[in-house]
DNA sequence: ATGAAAGCGCTAACAC
DNA sequence: GTGTTAGCGCTTTCAT
């Protein structure tokens, strides 16, 4: 069923069908208007995007890559993409990268193939530049920023405060050896949240001990085994976490080990992911806006798809949110 | 850029280049074949898949459609089914429902008007139907069964004998007072897991008593009430839950009550999502093969598409994980 | 108030 | 081996 069809049902012209399905009637007497909806309806007409795109050079659908749905920050990403998207008339392709470069590079061969309108991308690592050279593809950075030219808006929290803030919230609670436990440097937060962290000891007067401190990856396995590692020779009472997986993990093995939470040790993490608030203690941790990350994400990527922004860098704000695991 | 900028800088035809970019060469000359994807090369031409989609009435693209991505079950399917699409060369346009009707018949508007190969859904309730009589959309259900006409696929598991399995398993560790905690039966998986639960009772001589039995929906916080309105009038030594996560929020009024687990109250979940091997105590649950499940809907659905397969109803199997809830 | 016609970028049947 | 051409379903300019 097309529009040729229905014009011809209705006994008007393609182009006039066209005109009234996309409400530009200004011109069309009420009479051939009603006429045609009523067929359209009728006929059960489903109009052809692809057909439109072509034409338009828009297909209201946008890309996102991201390491990992099953993630529950990047879930939560994904939603609030999702959300705003369909609140705006766009669909989203999703992409999963796995943090490798080339399952990145691949994803924007192909999301440029599909004609996205713009992408948004949460980096790997310094990569993907080649690829995103040739096109002029709108895109927004999400939580995790890389060196691009380009019109690329960014939307990023201050990493290096939030950790700074969460072993200073350590610090004032009565810990005098705090370790750190959090994903290794190719990914860049995570080089800012360890420079927050020691920041934080610094002002304190407290010495920074490499000893102290685990990197591996953002996951919970990472915070198991760094408790266990980290416990083997030091006698800690604080660990700061780079983000809420690693305190997951961390808390699973202080149980295991019956060390008590927070009177022994205390655990802070970082994201405020769902399921936080649930584990046993419930996590204290600092909160990033996940769900508005991904909002603003997808209005800054619509306002530079409109040409209406060039790409800028949003910066939001991280809080502290107090639970018992400190 | 477009092909026949390429042909003519190559000096051939855009149905030569054509031939080349889809490998339906044998009868084009090396030499030009190399030229052309030389020129390709240079250029970096990306080709345009909307003009190619309006040609061959295929987008490589699949709609699917889930209540939402932050939780954790359908997370896990999701990405079963991106892995499992992204392996077979197709794209996958990701949509969330909330379980509302109204949500799902505008998705599946719109993925047909963008014209996917095919939907893979998981249905809120009887609904639908309307929206999907009207074109020959292949699709197929997962999860989730409803009623529907014409050729779906349909993936599920034996809920009534997963919940069946986790009964008999609390009656065979020693309970003699079983509760149930689960969704009300909006969904269908929620009655039949209902069912497994009262057949194991009944199995076992022991009453079906409806005060043991709290439904609302499948969130961490109807296990929470669960067991705190359930144990205001009952004294249970063990529940079974409809899911993981109401088997979480279980766990968590129970420990807030220092109920200890397993000893005084054992727990059993359902689906074996990825977060509950950490919770503590790490809990025991009926695993169904959840990223399997998404994997083996994209084949279907693309065997489906290619006219390989009518649909077929798969039945994947539950097994029973024991971890220390139980 | 409506229609004719060109064209978006590609594929595929057919001609040469 | 390669090119010509029609056409996928739509939008949009311009004419009437």
């Amino acid at each position: 069923m097309t529009i040729k069809e229905i014009a011809e049902m209705a006994n008007v012209s393609s182009a006039t069908v066209s005109k009234i399905l996309n409400g530009k009637d200004q011109y069309i007497s009420e009479a051939t208007r009603q006429r045609v909806l009523e067929i359209v309806e009728r006929e059960g007409y489903i109009s052809n995007a692809i057909a439109k795109s072509l034409k338009t050079k828009s297909t209201s659908t946008l890309g996102i890559i991201i390491p990992d749905v099953m993630n529950l920050f990047f879930s939560e990403l994904a939603r609030g993409i999702e959300d705003a998207a369909e609140g705006m008339g766009y669909s989203v392709i999703l992409c999963n990268s796995d943090n490798k470069t080339s399952k990145e590079e691949k994803y924007i061969q192909v999301l440029q193939e599909k004609m996205v309108d713009g992408i948004i991308l949460t980096a790997s690592e310094q990569s993907v530049s080649n690829s995103l050279k040739r096109r002029n593809m709108p895109m927004v950075l999400l939580d995790r920023d890389i060196l691009i030219e380009g019109n690329v808006g960014r939307i990023v929290v201050d990493n290096k405060k939030g950790a700074y803030d969460a072993t200073k919230y350590l610090i004032e609670k009565g810990c005098n050896n705090i370790g750190f436990i959090s994903s290794d440097n190719v990914v860049k937060s995570s080089g800012e949240r360890l420079k927050g962290y020691k920041q934080a000891l610094t002002e304190s007067n407290m010495e920074v001990d490499e000893n102290k401190i685990y990197l591996h990856n953002y996951s919970i396995d990472t915070g198991y085994e760094g408790v266990k590692k980290l416990l083997e020779n030091n006698k800690l009472d604080g660990i700061s976490c780079g983000n809420d997986l690693i305190a997951i993990g961390a808390i699973k093995a202080l149980n295991e080990m019956k060390i008590k939470i927070p009177e022994e040790v205390k655990v802070i993490g970082f994201d405020d992911i769902q399921i936080s608030q649930y584990v046993e203690p419930p996590l204290t941790t600092i909160k990033q806006p996940i769900y508005e990350m991904g909002e603003e994400a997808v209005k800054m990527l619509i306002s530079i798809i409109e040409n209406k922004s060039v790409g800028e860098t949003k910066v939001l704000k991280t809080t502290l949110v107090e639970r018992r695991s400190c």
